[in-house]
RNA sequence: GCCCGAAUGGUGAAAUGGUAGACACGAAGGACUUAAAAUCCUUUGGCCAUAACGGCUGUGCCGGUUCGAGUCCGGCUUCGGGUACCA
């Protein structure tokens, strides 16, 4: 009987569709397990088959825990709101809502057909006001929180307020020590002083503690296109798109305090499973370091500033001050004189991107003419101002020790300042001594000492004298949170007086409105103010600005667990349930977007209490990408013909893609060519062997290549059951590769093999006989192996497996009930369709899905004998076959018996025997 | 520059420190067939040798540890990914 697979997976979509085999409810009397693919964004290209890789593995995974007995919620939904359906809205008028409608319409129809075990009715969509009303909700709450650093934990903002009128900004009973809260300035007031502010000061104090807040900062604006551009957007000061002119603008936007949560970010990695570069790249991204902040007076002036250093030891070595060009100081600190050319720098820098300043190290800078005194010396040191200082860092101003810091050294270079070693035997002379090594000399009370101590003796002189404190400071930045983009989340806001307010929480979500036009208005505002009636009922104007991408997918993890819930985020009990993501399956790009977001925003639930679990992600898995591999034809320089990929060194030749679709095995489909494009209608072709052997390499999947294989494609020409296992089949999960369609034949050969050995010609055919060992011996390897390997998540190697198994039953023309009952589970998460078939055959009513795992027994894998490779010197020559249990000495006796040793002993004595029993023999000569 | 990852046949790849190349694809030869498809069998890292047995060599490069290294350690090379003057 023929394998159709067609009409097999139609069937059973179709019934598990039904029979809703894929839906699932809270269970408390099982254990429940929760397999999180990263939802993707539907893009119109529809999905190519790289998309599904992850799918696959984790649907694997899902339906491998469900036949252990779990209750698995593994759901499936969309990021929907994006660029390109904005982009596609300006240029065609089309609405954003109705191409990202039909894009997921199109997506749904891929994903349905390579059979996922997906709960599609837990689906989520971002762009669904039903599910933007708790990304809102949580902005609301974010807004109204801030965060207690001694507590570790975000609290309330009236909770902020009572201490206020308690004690102002310090902490409670004390006038000098601050409250130890995160902010964006330091700001210090009594209850008095608090008290005696308006409404608009108080409002604006409390800002500056809000977790969401709104805040300024340093942008690419490109007002030609009334947005802020990314820093990949720009190049040499023009937006890439258009090539409009931008500037460094500073612009009051939401933001979220994110880095309030640095450091428990960083703890966090500790209690998840994921890779460890992973996590390293996280580490980096957060950047902790520690230090201490140092004043320095201002000579000739009552004010000073703060910088931060992690090598307070060497502060002897101070030669200059560099101040960022952004910093506030640059214009208290540029005296008269230097005006002119101060503001001739800041233009100058004002003009490139943070990136550029970044990207090339050319030394520039400009004397403030202020002097700073140096606590430690007193001595007066020139202050500077350079790009290579960052705003956004520390204090956005440093102490430079050229002697020990590269760039600091390259600065000192290149105006002519003073060098001073601080480290016996250090030579400045070509470059600066970085390392944290070594005995310090030129300083003073730190002589003698290695680093190491003088950084810790530095620290206590610091705090004993109080010249400053210890600090440790993050690199990561608070998250911007406004877009001036239509297609995204209305911010909950309203103003009053120029003040943001919020909605109240029944009143949400609110909707995103209508506009005539998706681009700026006259005015450069977002596209939000060409809404009709953009205002509250009171009249009071809503905020113009969208939420950025990851707003929407920061808790959408959460959302899958209570999908429906108009009341809550996420019922309690129900989190209770769920908890958290015990497996997550996605691409490595969101290290650091994507994955630092939605810990922040889990963390923040966690501290509101709406959630049970602080971290998100229990294991998380990488899956590689999937890249192209092309083909091309090679045509003979002005001519139509084309000469095979061999026989072409003979021309002058211009390698063009084709189309992968019309070629197989590397070799073209010369009719199809013909047809592929009208320029090629009168195509010849010089062939090898009568055919066309056409070259390739390894590419980005893209359409501009014609490389693109697609998913349909291939299960209507092998089914979805040959893809899902040569998606796998192709090698490791997480390692990236290219798509090649050649080989999918081998998987493709193997179900067959597999379904005549469950069928005859007319029919099912299954034997009641009992298994032979070496039948059980088979079926129990590839029990322990799969088993395994799915927990390994080695998928591939399972299916090596699975063919190795089934060309041994093959081979013993096996088509027993014992045997390939259990065999079928094994396959089930892999094949599902084939599974079911089977399964069905077999005489079952149920799903294969609520089948039971087998378990191996090892009573069937014992080995009577053991073919003991027996090497010499480590070199494998000839093996011999013992007994099982044969002892050591009779191993050894057997070996020099055996007459192959002779000659390799060479008539020599052997100066050892290595033994390693049922493994190998080794004779050393 | 820094961090992470990778490198094994014509191709995708496999190998708790223990017979390198399992399992597949492709290729070559053969069986079945009027023929083709499908299926089945044989060979397939390289070199040498051959009637046959066989021998040498081989996991990016150079060293080291070990009875034994694709695997562990040190030093490189190349490629891929991330990051970007973080004081």
């Amino acid at each position: 009987m023929d394998y159709r697979f067609k009409a097999i997976e139609q069937k059973w979509q179709k019934a598990w569709k039904t029979k809703q085999t894929y839906k699932v409810e809270v269970n408390p009397d099982k254990p429940k397990y929760y397999v999180l693919d990263m939802f993707p964004y539907p893009s119109g290209a529809g999905l190519h088959v790289g998309h599904p890789l992850g799918y696959i593995a984790s649907d694997i995974f899902a339906r491998y825990k469900r036949l252990n007995g779990y209750n698995v919620l593994h759901p499936m939904g969309y990021d929907a709101y994006g660029l390109p359906a904005e982009q596609y809205a300006i240029q065609t008028g089309q609405h954003p809502a109705i191409t990202t409608a039909r894009n997921i319409a199109r997506y749904r129809e891929q994903l349905d057909k390579i059979g996922f075990s997906f709960d599609w009715d837990r689906e989520v969509q971002t762009c669904d006001p039903a599910y933007y009303k708790w990304t809102q909700w949580a902005f609301i709450r974010m807004y109204n929180a801030y965060y207690d650093y001694d507590a570790a934990q975000a609290k309330p903002i009236e909770d902020l307020v009572k201490a206020f009128e308690s004690n102002g900004s310090y902490k409670p009973g004390q006038q000098v020590a601050l409250l130890n809260v995160a902010c964006s300035e330091e700001m210090a007031f009594t209850a008095a002083e608090w008290k005696a502010m308006n409404e608009e000061q108080q409002h604006n104090v409390l800002m500056n503690y809000r977790l969401a807040y709104l805040g300024d900062s340093m942008v690419n604006w490109c007002s030609a296109l009334g947005t802020v551009l990314a820093n990949d957007e720009v190049s040499e000061g023009v937006s890439i798109r258009g090539g409009h002119p931008v500037e460094q603008k500073v612009m009051r936007q939401w933001c979220l305090r994110i880095s309030a949560y640095a450091q428990r970010l960083r703890d966090g990695l500790d209690n998840v499973d994921w890779t460890d570069s992973l996590k390293e790249t996280q580490r980096n991204w957060i950047g902790r370091s520690e230090g201490a902040e140092l004043v320095f007076k201002v000579k000739d002036s009552d004010s000073s500033f703060t910088v931060f250093t992690t090598r307070a030891d060497t502060i002897f070595g101070v030669t200059f001050m560099v101040l960022a060009p952004e910093s506030a100081l640059v214009s208290e600190l540029t005296t008269a004189a230097q005006k002119a050319e101060v503001d001739a720098y800041l233009a100058s820098t004002k003009k490139r991107t943070e990136r550029e300043r970044i990207a090339d190290r050319r030394v520039t800078g400009v004397f403030s003419g202020s002097y700073a005194i140096n606590p430690f010396t007193n001595e007066a040191i020139p202050v500077w101002i350079s790009d290579y200082v960052l705003a956004g860092y520390g204090t956005g101003a440093i102490m430079a020790v050229p002697a020990h810091d590269a760039r600091d050294y390259a600065f000192a270079r290149h105006f002519n300042l003073p060098i001073i070693p601080l480290i016996e035997g250090a030579d400045v002379s070509e470059e600066s001594y970085d390392a944290k090594e070594g005995i310090m000399m030129n300083s003073g009370f730190l002589n003698g000492l290695t680093v190491k101590e003088a950084i810790e003796r530095t620290k206590t002189y610091v705090a004993d004298n109080k010249l400053g404190r210890i600090k440790v400071n993050f690199r990561l930045r608070d998250a911007i949170f406004s877009r001036q983009r239509y297609w995204g989340e209305p911010f909950p806001v309203y103003y009053k007086e120029g003040r943001p307010y919020m909605l109240d929480e029944k009143d949400l979500p609110l909707e995103l409105p209508e506009v005539d036009r998706f681009l700026p208005t006259e005015k450069g505002e977002p596209p939000l103010g060409n809404a009709k009636n953009w205002a509250t009922s009171e009249g009071y104007p809503l905020e113009l600005n969208t939420m950025p991408g990851f707003a929407g997918s920061s808790a959408y993890y959460l959302r899958y667990m209570d999908p429906h819930n108009d009341q809550a985020l996420v019922d309690t009990a129900v989190n209770h349930y769920w908890k958290q993501v015990d497996l997550y399956v996605g691409g490595t790009e969101h290290a650091t977007g994507h994955l630092i977001y939605s810990r922040f925003w889990n963390k923040f639930l966690y501290d509101l209490g709406v959630v049970c679990e602080e971290e998100p992600f229990k294991k998380l898995i990488n899956q590689g990408m999937i890249q192209g591999r092309s083909n091309f034809v090679y045509r003979i320089k002005d001519t139509n013909t084309f000469v095979s990929y061999n026989l072409k060194e003979a021309y002058e030749v211009t390698p063009i893609h084709v189309d992968v679709n019309i070629v197989s095995n590397d070799i073209l489909d010369l009719e199809r060519f013909k047809q592929w494009s009208p320029d090629y209608a009168n195509a010849e072709f010089i062939l090898e062997d009568g055919r066309y052997v056409c070259g390739w390499a390894v590419e980005k999947m893209s359409k501009s290549m014609y490389n693109v294989v697609n998913p349909d494609d291939i299960v209507e020409r092998y089914g979805a059951d040959t893809l899902r296992l040569y998606e796998m089949f192709l090698g490791p999960v997480e390692q990236s590769k290219p798509w090649d369609t050649n080989g999918i034949d081998g998987v493709n050969r193997f179900l067959r093999k597999l379904w005549s050995l469950c069928t005859s010609e007319e029919d099912f055919s299954f034997s009641n006989a009992e298994p032979t060992p070496e039948e059980l011996k088979a079926l129990h390897k590839l029990i322990k192996k799969v088993s395994w390997d799915i927990e390994h998540f080695s998928f591939n190697t399972s299916i090596s497996a699975f063919m190795i198994c089934v060309n041994e039953l093959a081979t013993l023309k096996c088509n027993k009930r014992a045997i390939l009952e259990p065999l079928i589970i094994l396959l089930a998460p892999f094949a599902p369709h084939f599974s079911e078939e089977i399964w069905e055959a077999l005489g079952h009513t149920d799903s294969v899905c609520d089948a039971t795992w087998p378990t191996c027994n090892e009573a069937y894998l014992v080995e009577a004998s053991i073919n003991y490779p027996i090497s010499f010197n480590g070199k494998t020559r000839f093996t011999l076959e013992l007994p099982a249990d044969t002892d050591n000495a009779a191993i050894e006796a057997a070996v020099m018996a055996h007459p192959a040793s002779q000659k390799w002993l060479e008539g020599k004595n052997p100066k050892k025997v290595i033994i390693i029993p049922k493994k190998i023999v080794n004779i050393v000569v």
